[in-house]
DNA sequence: GCAAAAGTGTTCGGAGTACACCCATGT
DNA sequence: ACATGGGTGTACTCCGAACACTTTTGC
C-alpha cells in the first residue's frame, strides 16, 4: 500500500454505548526522550492517511477495522478540518518532530463518526493501547481532537434527531428500554416510558421479535430489531423547518 | 498569496433563487488547441485552492466574493470529495494537461454551498464568464461536479427542513408568498397558503415590517425580515427522530 | 371594471404530553 | 417475599391538513 499524501488524513470518532453512557474510543499517546524519560502522555482520536487509489470511505472503514476488528458499522462523514494551526500546540509539535514529520505542514483531516455498541469490541484486538472514555469525562486531547470530538457529537445529535440511527449504538437485538436510554443519554433528557413506546410503535421498521431477554432478575423484556428494508420502503420526506 | 497545496481545493455550489426557480452559478470552460480550434466546451462549479495560512471557510468566502462581489452570505460546508477517479474523464484530463497540471494527482475537494437571491449578483463582476442555470436544467458538468451539485442539493434540502434558512435565498426584505415559493420549489411540493402563514406566524424571528411592496399590479404584500437575534434567543432543541 | 395576488377562520384527525398501576422473573 | 425493571390506557392540548371568499392595487 502506498500512502497517497502526507497532507490528507481521515479521523474517526468512534462512539460506543455501554447501556449506561456514551463513550468514545481513544488511543494513548506517550512521547519519551532518547533516555526513555516520559515527556508527556495524553490521548488521541484515531486517524490515518489515505492510500493511493483508496476512497476516503474505504480509509475510514479501514481505520475502524484496524482498531476494532469490525466491519459494516455505521459511519458518517460529518466535517473536514483544516485550520492552519490545528497541529501547533507545543506537545503536538514535539510529537510530530519525533515522528520525523514537519509540524509546519498543514494537514487536512476528514472527520467521520462511527456508532456501535461497546459489547461488539474486543479492546485487545491487535494489541493497540486503546480505551473507552465517557464523552463527558474526556480531558485535553492531542491536536484539535477536542474540537473534532465536539463537532462529531453535534453532528451525531443532529442526525439522531432526524434519522433512525439510535439502535446503531446497541447490539443487533435490543429492548425498548435500552433504545429509550440511548436517546435519553445522547439528547441529555428524559422521556415518559409509555409515550416513548407509543412513538416507536408507529415505526414499522422497528420489528418485534419472538424472543425475550434471559437471565435478568425481573420480567424479561421483548427484543426488537431494526429492519433497513422496511425503513427504506417507508421513509418519506417530512417538512419540519420550524426551530 | 502563496498557494498552500495542489492537493486540496474548495468548491462552492452557489445557489440563487430568482422568485421562479432554484439556480446554480456555473462557469464556462472551453478548451482550444494551439490553432485556436475549440476542442470542447462545458461548465464547472467554482473552486480554488487554499492559500497558505488561510482557513477553508475563508477560502470559500474568497471564492464566493471573487465570483459575486458579495460577503456575509450563507455558506455551509457539506461534504468532502476525494474519489481517486474524480478527475479522470477524458475532457478533464485534457484540460488539466493543457493547464500544466498532473491529471493523475488526486485532488481532495471540500464542498460548500452558498444561498443567495440572484438579485444580489451582478454577473459582470470581474468579467468572468459566469451564468445562472436552473438546477433542473444542468447538463453534464466538468469533473465530478454533477455529483457535488447533487450532494449539495441533498444537504441543502436537509438543512432547510431543520433550520430556518429559506430567506437566505431572498432579498433582505421579502413577502410571505415569496418565502412559501422558496420552500415549494426546493422541496418540490405545494403548500396551502393559510396553513403556511399560520405556521410561520409561530416563528417569532420572522419579523413583520411596517412596509409594503410597491409598484405591483395587485394588493401589495407586507414585507418581512429575518431576525437572527430573536432566532438565537428562541431556538431550542426539538426531538423528532421519527422518519 | 378587470386581472392578479394578498390576506383571513373553521373543522377534523392525529400526535405530543402528563400521569399510576400490575406483571414476570431471579434471588 | 421482595426487589427490579417490563408493560399498559386515558384525557387534554396543540399541530397539521383541507377548504373559499373578500380586499387592494395597477392597468
Amino acid at each position: 500500500m502506498v500512502k497517497y499524501s502526507d497532507y490528507i488524513s481521515v479521523d474517526c470518532v468512534i462512539f460506543g454505548f455501554d447501556f449506561e453512557k456514551l463513550n468514545v474510543l481513544l488511543v494513548d499517546r506517550t512521547l519519551s526522550d532518547a533516555k526513555g524519560n516520559e515527556l508527556f502522555t495524553d490521548m488521541t482520536l484515531t486517524g490515518n492517511h489515505i492510500y493511493e487509489g483508496e476512497t476516503i470511505q474505504a480509509a475510514a472503514d479501514r481505520i475502524l477495522f484496524d482498531l476494532t476488528g469490525l466491519k459494516n458499522i455505521y459511519l458518517e462523514q460529518f466535517r473536514t478540518f483544516a485550520h492552519p494551526d490545528r497541529l501547533n500546540k507545543e506537545n503536538d509539535r514535539k510529537w510530530l518532530l519525533h515522528d520525523n514529520r514537519d509540524p509546519d505542514k498543514r494537514i487536512v483531516s476528514i472527520g467521520y463518526f462511527a456508532l456501535l455498541s461497546t459489547q461488539k469490541v474486543t479492546l485487545e484486538w491487535k494489541g493497540r493501547n486503546v480505551k473507552w472514555v465517557p464523552v463527558d469525562e474526556v480531558g485535553e486531547l492531542a491536536f484539535d481532537h477536542n474540537l473534532i470530538l465536539s463537532e462529531a457529537l453535534k453532528a451525531m445529535r443532529s442526525t439522531i434527531l432526524h434519522e433512525p440511527i439510535g439502535f446503531e449504538l446497541l447490539p443487533t437485538k435490543f429492548t425498548l428500554s435500552q433504545l429509550q436510554k440511548v436517546y435519553e443519554i445522547i439528547l441529555d433528557t428524559g422521556f415518559d416510558k409509555r409515550n416513548f413506546r407509543k412513538k416507536v410503535s408507529r415505526m414499522s421498521y422497528l420489528m418485534p421479535l419472538d424472543e425475550k431477554q434471559k437471565g435478568v432478575a425481573h420480567k424479561p423484556a421483548r427484543l426488537y430489531m431494526f429492519s433497513r428494508e422496511v425503513y427504506e420502503n417507508t421513509k418519506k420526506e417530512i417538512l419540519n423547518f420550524i426551530v
